[in-house]
DNA sequence: TCGAGAATTCAACAGTCGTGGAACTCTACA
DNA sequence: TGTAGAGTTCCACGACTGTTGAATTCTCGA
């Protein structure tokens, strides 16, 4: 709404969930320091003071537009539940799922691009996906090793994401779904359960 | 050698060579944009103005620097000697030496941290990893599906990289050359020469 | 109806960035 | 010895960054 004067607007005028918007497209395009605070107050039609008005500086509003959908509770089941040699199938269905879903993706892209340059971020993907994600999930397995589990996972799931998802990188980005879970299932499948020794 | 004073120095001062070392360990350490011409200009002792003088835009620094003491025809008839069956085991340990080595260690760091968020970068890393060193590797192989197959392979490679050498994710970070090979190798096994679907 | 406070903009500050030009000094070769 | 050119610095430009303070206009509860 930017008329050009200042003071408030008559109305509800949607500034602070078009910002939100905004924020979350540029970090998932751009990264946590590609994307400016002007440019992000550009896409939402506002002034950039309203956006520290609202978010105070700039990491509180990364951390407001990208903020995790997933539950690490939520998947522990998923994996226990079913036969064990599917364990990697069940796995790769569900992070595919989410991943498909374009509104959590730009959350997750954000959060994957920033995790590379800012040292910050790098914590973070750390302590969200690995230790609050794939940390209760893998642990709920009751396996050995688990912490190395975790990482191996997560090496993979980095690894599918940035190519598939990121980077977009062919023909892996327009594969089938079934392609996709075909090809990493028993990856997915080994790093959970299976023995890992050479 | 800043002396404050302008003009040449006598002798060999080996500027060019401290500016290249410079670039290489901090496009490594930051990426594409957060490594400053005027940063690298400052470990290197020099004035920033003779990287320009040298390199030209900052661009033509960045392929100066990082550059690929890697060749595709190299890896192809490494992975096609000795047993079939062994083949992702050689593959992982080539891998690995590779990236044990310090020296390559920071090009390679600056290339994948730079590829998450410069769009160039990124296309240069599709071309350069995938289609220049795997591809050709894969290609060797003879197996169905190569392209879809240099994919995977750069999706678990990306991924292991980024977390044991980049992010330093412990404890894939401290585990023995044996430990990640023996739990990588079949992973990479599949990707090369075992059949894929579902 | 009045006043507190929310929403919004403008203008400006102090940094940093990449790059270009001009000037200076040394080297190498004719 | 003279001179073209390589090496090197300083300075400045214009653009962009995140952030702050003040001013303005609207909303809503007392």
């Amino acid at each position: 709404m930017r008329t050009g004067k200042t003071g408030r607007r008559p109305g509800r005028s949607g500034s602070r969930e078009r910002i939100l918007e905004a924020a979350r497209q540029r970090f998932a395009d751009h990264g946590y320091d590609g994307a400016s605070i002007r440019a992000i107050a550009a896409d939402a039609d506002v002034d950039p003071a309203l956006i520290h008005h609202y978010f105070g500086p700039k990491q509180r509003l990364f951390v407001a537009a990208v903020e995790l959908p997933i539950d690490g509770r939520d998947i522990a089941p998923l994996l226990s539940s079913g036969p064990r040699e599917e364990t990697g199938e069940r796995f790769a269905r569900f992070f595919l799922s989410i991943w498909e879903d374009p509104r959590p993706r730009a959350s997750l892209s954000g959060m994957l691009r920033s995790a590379i340059t800012d040292a910050g971020a790098a914590a973070m993907i750390r302590e969200l996906l690995l230790v609050r994600i794939l940390g209760p999930a893998v642990a709920a397995l009751g396996v050995g090793d688990p912490e190395l589990r975790v990482t191996l996972l997560g090496s993979q799931v980095i690894g599918l994401a940035l190519l598939r998802y990121v980077l977009v990188v062919e023909p892996l980005a327009s594969a089938s779904l079934d392609t996709v879970v075909g090809a990493f299932a028993p990856t997915f499948q080994r790093y959970l359960v299976e023995p890992l020794g050479p």
